[in-house]
RNA sequence: GUGGUUGUAGCUCAGUUGGUUAGAGCGCCUGGUUGUGGCCCAGGAGGUCGCGGGUUCAAAUCCCGUCAUCCACCCCA
């Protein structure tokens, strides 16, 4: 057990687990192209750029938590946090940036440089979805319902949806302002981490636990007062479009994410069954500058962490498909027979079935136990007497009944027979 | 990065105020059945007690350090 652990904060997904990898990755498959969205991959490191310029040099990811390295050519790379900031870079190479819709979704690991906890690791994973190129209210919704309806595939159920807007670009500055102007009155009482805040990012101090700050938090400003009246009405028209799609949420005015490309919609998707960190997914509406490009990149989506969606499904007791299966094991009693096996086999497998062959010839004792437990419906047992007479014995593990069958008909009697 | 928790066999865990050859259950192997699994019975293999140091006649047990785990803060998925 000396150093069968990977690095803090990775796993290792066995085979038996994998299933649950699966259904999450078939469910994204299938849903999102039914929205118009196709995969994407993109690299799992970028130029270091990348991320500092997409999510903001300030944020707590790109300060503290990237896993940056210089490649032997002297390039500053970085293991990608988020999805986001990739897709944007690569799309800022089409014409995405004139406004044209791009529809894409991905699946892949991204790395924190966090302490683990429950339901936080550093390598994770992330099943994200990125509308690029517009803005519209009516976007935004669909997204959010688009997640709903994917959530609901993976037989995910109580989950809350939190929803907010950060307003338009031009809207920050009063309310940042008027925030920053309410919170320095009390800035000396309040907690460490909240005295950094207000000037680097005051929004975040909206969402700080600390006992002291809360009093503070609580009779802060109404944030919507200084909100301009495009940012009011396109947030009330993805309100009224996810109620005429009959989708739940709540308006939080606390909801502040951490990623500063955040416009408009933000919204996050809460769940009991996890511990601390009971997000299993995040987005929002988002607006990116890139150098290249005059006008900043825009789009909407969101991402749900495959970890937390597992947790989440294996605390609702849902069933996970079983995907063990090794339906026959070739039993082999003597050399001869462990030769003719191994020809079986690969003809077996080559009409698709899925077959265990002996290779050692131990005891029959040892083969059939090793049978059972490869969970095989059948044995088939081929020793010098089967030989000779050009038969094959096969044995129903379930219920114990074996026949001789000739050795030329054995694979389309299996074929016929196992499940 | 800051707190706390745990670390004994492949797995889950016992191990009494420090005291001889460190235990159980499950799993594994062999046999009971000269070619038949699951159940039962008998036997067996398997442990640097996370690692390093210290205290002691004596350390799995006490102390310090370190690594790892899990959880919380923080942040987010």
């Amino acid at each position: 057990m000396a150093n069968s652990s990977p690095p803090p904060g990775t796993s290792d997904i066995f085979p038996e687990e994998i299933s649950s990898w699966y259904l999450l990755e078939d469910a994204a498959r299938r849903v999102f192209p039914l929205y118009g969205y196709g995969e994407f991959r993109t690299p799992v490191f970028e130029y270091t750029e990348v991320f500092k310029r997409g999510l903001g040099d300030e944020t707590e990811v790109v300060q503290k938590e990237m896993y940056t390295f210089e490649d032997k050519g002297g390039r500053s790379l970085t293991l990608r946090p988020e999805g986001t900031a990739g897709v944007m870079r690569a799309l800022s190479g089409t014409d995405a940036v004139n406004g044209n819709e791009w529809r894409v979704f991905y699946t892949g690991a991204m790395f924190r440089g966090e302490r683990p906890a429950a339901g936080r690791r550093r390598q994770f994973h992330q099943i994200g979805v990125e509308n690029v190129g517009r803005a519209a209210p009516e976007i935004d919704a669909e997204c959010i319902a688009m997640l709903a309806h994917y959530l609901e595939e993976t037989g995910i159920s109580g989950s809350h949806l939190k929803l907010n807007t950060r307003g338009a670009v031009a809207d920050r500055k009063p309310a940042e302002e008027a925030l920053r102007a309410h919170f320095s009155k009390n800035i000396d009482v309040m907690c460490e981490d909240c005295k950094n805040r207000i000037s680097k990012n005051v929004w975040r101090i909206l969402d700080c636990k600390q006992a002291q700050c809360k009093e503070h938090i609580e009779n802060t400003p109404d944030i919507v007062s200084y909100f301009s009246d495009e940012t009011k009405n396109y947030f009330s028209k993805v309100c009224s479009v996810l109620k005429e799609l009959n989708i739940d949420y709540e308006v939080d005015p606390r909801l502040v994410r951490g990623l500063d490309y955040y416009v408009h919609t933000v919204f996050e998707l809460v769940h009991p069954g996890l511990g601390a960190q009971n997000a299993i997914a995040g987005g929002g509406r988002y607006e990116i500058f890139l150098p290249e490009t005059k006008k900043p990149v825009i789009g909407v989506g969101f991402a749900a962490g495959m970890e937390r969606l597992i947790i989440v499904r294996d605390a609702l007791g849902l069933p996970k498909p079983d995907l063990k299966r090794s339906p026959v094991f070739l039993v082999a009693l003597g050399e001869a027979a462990l030769a003719s096996n191994m020809r079986l086999a690969a003809q077996l497998r080559k009409s698709g079935i899925a077959v265990i062959a002996e290779l050692e010839a131990r005891s029959m004792k040892a083969q059939m136990r090793a049978a059972d437990r490869a969970g095989a419906e059948f044995a088939v047992i081929c020793g010098d007497s089967e030989l000779q007479k050009g038969v094959l014995v096969c044995k129903n593990m379930k219920n114990g009944e074996q026949i001789e069958i000739p050795s030329e008909n054995i694979a389309d009697y299996l074929k016929t027979r196992i499940s």
